[in-house]
Formats: C-alpha cells, sequence, structure tokens
RNA sequence: UGGGGCGUGGCCAAGCGGUUAAGGCACCGGUUUUUGGUACCGGCAUUCGGAGGUUCGAAUCCUCCCGCCCCAGCCA
C-alpha cells in the first residue's frame, strides 16, 4: 500500500468524495476546482454552511481550489450590502477563495454571444407570449406542453428580435429568449426553458448596461465552465436541472466540461431557514435583526458565540449524502460545547445572585485565591480571584428543604467554594414575605484553597463572587427559536415561535477577571454554560450571551422527581 | 396518471454478496473529579420500508408493492 496519496486517500468519505478520488486517479482532471455560488440577496446561514463546508473543504482536501462566485444573475433582488457580508462570513468561518471573487455579472458578454449562437444554431428562438401563455403552454406534471407559436421563427428574426430585446426596444416581459429543446419532456426544466428575460432595472455590479438578464439556468453552469469548475456541487433540489445544465455544456464551444453532482440539504430541528420567513422574523420584530443571537444567520451564530471550528465540525459529522435529514438542534450544541470545552477559559459568575456572609471571616479582609483558567489546557495558566466577607452564591444552589439528591447547601450543611474555603450555612435571612434574602455560614480557615484540612468530604463545590468585587451584568439566554421540530409543519409557522426564546437577566454578578472579556471569546460560567460578551456592551454596561449551556444532569434528576 | 430522488435504532450515518450490522449524538448505568462539567468504562438494531425471488450465504442482486421529498418562476 502507498502511503504516498495523502490525505485525500484517507480522510473522510461519502459519495462525492469517492467521485473525486476516481477522477483524480483515473486521470479525468489534473486537480480539482469547485466553487461556493450565493446569489447575493440575503445573508447567509446554517443552510449555507453546510454548502460551504462541502464546497471548500473538498477543495482543500483535495489540493485543489474553490472559487467565490456571487450567482447575480437577478438585479431586482441583489444588493452590495449582501455582497460585501458572504465574504465576510465565508472568511469567518475560516475558508479563503481562490483568486478573486467572481461575479456571474462578469460573463454577461460571453454568455451573450453564446446566446446568439444558440440562436444561429436553431437552437434558441424568441418567444413573444406572455408569462401567463408561457405557463399555460408549459404543460403539467402530466401532461406534455404545447409547442410556442413562435417556436420556429428563422435564425434571422429570432437574432435581429434578441438584439432588439438587448436595445432596450422592448418593455419588461415583452419577450424572452428560449431554448428549444422539448415541450413534451417529462422533465419540466426541459419544456424549452427561459434563457433571457427583459429587466430595465440598474443592476449592482454591471449598473445600466443590460435590460435583459440570463437566468439561473442558463447561466450557471457556464460560468462553472468558464471559471473550470471540475465538480459543481449542489443541493438536492437541482438535481432535475441536472440534464438542461449538460444541455448547455454540450451545445455550447465552452472552454471546459464541469459536472453537476447533489446532496441533501441540511435541515436542523426547532430553526427555520427560508429567507422569506428570516425576513419576516427580522421585519415584524420577533428577533433584534439579522445578528440576533437566537437566528441561525453565520452572524447570528457568531454573536451567539458559536465557534467556526464547531460548524464545520458539526457539517463534517453530519456527513454528504442524498437523503433528507433533519438533525436535532441539540447535535449542533454537542460540537459547540465540544470546541468550547477545550477552547474557553473557566469564570465564576452568578447569575441569580444570594447574598452569603460569612460571619466568622474578618471584617474589611480580601484574599486573592489562584485559581485554574481552564482544566481542559494546562498552557492557560491561573488567575487570581478576590474573596472576602460577603460573598454571592447562585440562589438555587442553597434549598431549605433539600431533597434526597440535592448535594448542594443547605442549613447546617457544609459546602466547598470553589478555590476559596469550606463553608457551613448556620443561618438563612428572610424578609417579612418568608423571602431568603441573605445566608449566614461560618468558614474553615483550614480550607483555604477550597483543599480539605482532614480529608473530610464535602458532596458539592459552588461557584461565588465577592460582594465588594463583582461586576453588575445583563445576561441573555436563549432557547430555540422554535418550539416545535419543524417550525410551520402544521400550519402557520409563527404560531411555533417559542415565546421563551430569550430570557434576561439583570443584576447578575461576575468575578473581576470578566472585565477583560472581548466579544466573540468564549468563556465558561463554571457549572453553568459558555458565554461571550456582547456586542451591545458599553464601558459601564456589561453583556453577555449565553452561547449554550453545560449539560445538566442534575436537571435530569430534578425533571424526573 | 409524468419526470427525478430517497428509505439502516429517537437523530445523523458506515456498509457495495460471507463482519458478532462501524461510529457519533441522544438515552440508561458505573468510575474518576475542587465544575452534578470534562474524561473513562459498560448498555442500547437477531435486524436493514414491506413481500416475494436468486444464492450454500442478501442490508447488499432481481421483481413487485408501500412511504417520503423535489419539479409546472420571465427566482436561485
Amino acid at each position: 500500500m502507498s502511503e504516498e496519496n495523502g490525505a485525500a486517500e484517507e480522510g473522510l468519505r461519502d459519495f462525492i468524495r469517492d467521485i473525486v478520488r476516481t477522477d483524480l486517479r483515473e486521470g479525468r482532471v489534473q486537480s480539482i476546482v469547485t466553487r461556493f455560488p450565493p446569489e447575493p440577496n440575503g445573508y447567509l446561514h446554517l443552510g449555507h454552511v453546510k454548502a460551504i463546508c462541502i464546497d471548500f473543504g473538498i477543495a482543500e482536501e483535495f489540493g485543489g481550489r474553490c472559487n467565490l462566485r456571487m450567482d447575480d444573475t437577478n438585479p431586482t433582488k441583489e444588493e452590495h450590502e449582501y455582497i460585501d457580508s458572504i465574504q465576510e462570513d465565508v472568511r469567518w468561518l475560516g475558508f479563503e477563495w481562490a483568486g478573486d471573487v467572481r461575479f456571474a455579472s462578469d460573463y454577461f458578454e460571453t454568455l451573450y454571444a453564446w446566446a446568439e449562437h444558440l440562436i444561429r444554431e436553431g437552437k434558441a428562438y424568441v418567444d413573444d407570449q406572455s408569462a401567463d401563455e408561457i405557463r399555460v403552454n408549459r404543460g403539467t406534471l402530466t401532461e406534455p406542453g404545447t409547442n410556442s407559436p413562435h417556436r420556429d421563427r428563422s435564425a434571422d428574426e429570432n437574432l435581429d428580435l434578441f438584439r432588439r430585446m438587448r436595445a432596450g426596444e422592448f418593455p419588461n416581459g415583452a419577450r424572452v429568449l428560449r431554448a428549444k429543446i422539448d415541450m413534451a419532456s417529462g422533465n419540466i426544466n426541459l419544456r424549452d426553458p427561459v434563457l433571457y428575460r427583459i429587466l430595465h432595472a440598474t443592476h449592482p455590479r454591471t449598473r445600466d448596461a443590460w435590460c435583459i438578464y440570463p437566468t439561473y439556468d442558463y447561466t450557471h453552469g457556464q460560468s462553472d465552465a468558464i471559471e473550470e469548475v471540475t465538480h459543481s456541487l449542489c443541493t438536492l433540489e437541482f438535481e432535475d436541472h441536472r440534464p438542461l445544465y449538460d444541455w448547455f455544456i454540450e451545445n455550447l464551444p465552452v472552454p471546459s466540461r464541469p459536472r453537476q453532482y447533489e446532496f441533501s440539504r441540511l435541515n436542523v430541528s426547532n430553526t427555520i431557514v427560508s429567507k422569506r420567513r428570516l425576513l419576516q422574523l427580522v421585519r415584524d420584530g420577533h428577533v433584534s435583526g439579522w445578528d440576533d443571537p437566537r437566528m441561525p444567520t453565520i452572524r447570528g451564530m457568531r454573536r451567539r458565540g458559536f465557534p467556526p471550528e464547531a460548524l464545520r465540525e458539526f457539517v463534517k459529522r453530519v456527513g454528504v449524502t442524498k437523503s433528507e435529514n433533519l438533525i436535532e438542534a441539540g447535535y449542533l450544541e454537542h460540537f459547540v460545547r465540544d470546541v468550547l470545552n477545550k477552547k474557553a477559559e473557566r469564570r465564576m459568575a452568578v447569575l441569580n445572585p444570594l447574598k452569603v456572609v460569612i460571619t466568622n471571616y474578618p471584617e474589611g479582609q480580601t484574599e486573592e485565591l489562584p485559581a485554574v483558567n481552564n482544566p481542559e489546557d494546562e498552557t492557560a495558566g491561573t488567575r487570581i480571584v478576590p474573596f472576602s466577607r460577603e460573598i454571592y452564591i447562585e440562589r438555587n444552589d442553597f434549598m431549605e428543604n433539600p431533597p434526597k439528591k440535592f448535594f448542594r447547601l443547605s442549613q447546617g450543611r457544609e459546602v466547598r467554594l470553589r478555590y476559596a474555603y469550606f463553608v457551613t450555612c448556620q443561618e438563612v435571612v428572610k424578609d417579612e414575605n418568608g423571602e431568603i434574602v441573605e445566608l449566614r455560614c461560618s468558614y474553615d480557615p483550614e480550607s483555604r484553597g477550597g483543599n480539605s484540612p482532614d480529608g473530610r468530604k464535602v458532596k458539592a463545590t459552588l461557584h461565588w463572587v465577592s460582594a465588594a468585587h463583582a461586576i453588575d451584568a445583563e445576561v441573555r439566554l436563549y432557547e430555540p427559536l422554535f418550539s416545535t421540530p419543524v417550525p410551520g409543519a402544521d400550519g402557520d409557522y409563527l404560531k411555533d415561535i417559542n415565546p421563551e426564546s430569550l430570557t434576561v437577566l439583570s443584576g447578575c454578578k461576575l468575578e473581576p477577571a470578566l472585565v477583560n472579556a472581548e466579544p466573540g471569546e468564549g468563556v465558561q460560567f463554571e457549572r453553568q454554560g459558555y458565554f461571550c460578551k456582547d456586542k451591545d456592551s458599553t464601558g459601564d454596561h456589561a453583556v453577555f450571551n449565553r452561547t449554550v449551556a453545560l449539560k445538566d444532569t442534575w436537571a435530569k434528576v430534578q425533571a424526573k422527581a
């Protein structure tokens, strides 16, 4: 066995990578070229993440290249804002395209010349029918279509008409250029598809140079051919378009012969990815914007604190197949935790504070206790955490009448304060309503650092923050945007919106080391989850997002009880 | 009633005529633990949408049936 075939011979296996390996081995291609071809009409989202990882990932793995091409053939929908955000998002995910960003609009002139070529060959014609007539005459899924009355115009007449279309002589919708293929085909894409439509609109890049624009079908394969793409990878719904894709490649003097392969889309439970619906969420104020941390957009996930490696690993592990799927949202969270567990430094933060006074601790004294930054990474070092007489602990770490399995603090019970001391609860202070407002505890001076002085055990270790040193913060907790696996599966998807997808906590207490937190840098609030500073933070108002909670077996035990 | 796809445990997914039907997530037990986290160990499909057939042998080959998805934009 040769070991020299490199990583590509090992590595991931799926039907597309198998094809690539074979093509390379058998010399059908010298090196592979892929492309990621978004239409710049919206922000990239989870659905795109799969395509990006496949397009860029495969090129990378096999030593090929991947182009980033804006599929900008419809000037009525596309904007510069999206062209910029797409590049930013692809880079954030960790990929880089070969050379400059490409634009389908860069090929308009070539595409036009090829259209004239088809006309001369008698393979395309100008149709004067209205959109409605074309639709009616296309037939149905079960009945063949009927030929256009203009289908047999002479090449000269077609050429003249097509040139006049380009010259702007006709209004929108007056005529289209169609391929002459087969109006009776079982594949509706082959029933004389539209190649060009008249659109008197300003294009973000070509401005007013054109008033006819090529359709997706007429543009995509040829753009691939121009860029010498070898493997044009796309989702399943384009499977039916492949015969048409191939038809153009065969009938045009293209410089290369790309091949299209289709894989299944990524569907994740309890979320949506439809542009129209995402837009509605933003417009109707169900979320704060395209980068709301609950949004499945790349910007939203970035702000939420999802590391790009987690997204890449997720896609890798989901795999590439042709089967429809609905991935549980929890699977993605697993990879987020997995990455963050190794990377994120630990901090202590109390989300729902309960004051604790250490009655036998000297008033006015502060100790600086060392704490490990990341037990999973020795190189992360340690930091100092201040301890004093008054601290905060988590409200739900204390129970007055603890059930059997509750290990945490209760009256008369001793627990460890992480990196600090063993403390025992002596007294519960309540207000006039019976609400617990304060705990009075004693500490064991011998247990400094949290070490057991005499080998005695304690069943719980709590996180805490010194009251005098705490930073006040707002913390935002997120749950899935939708409460059903497939939003809208039975009716209106808006009815499936989870009303509790956002919980805002204020008055949270953070340990001082958190002042230095940077947005986008994940930290673990010990025992709680992974968090990151939000861009809404200001100099005197810290805001943190919970990226994902830690696994919580106590919550499960409780739920069962 | 047309064309194109897909059906392996709750969710993904290997498997390509001879394996005890990989692996991950989830779930259930247990060990370690100054995070009820992590890590580690163990459990979790006599069965591959169904029925026939071929074969010494089938998830893998053949036939029929069933279910699900996509297509009737001058969107991509």
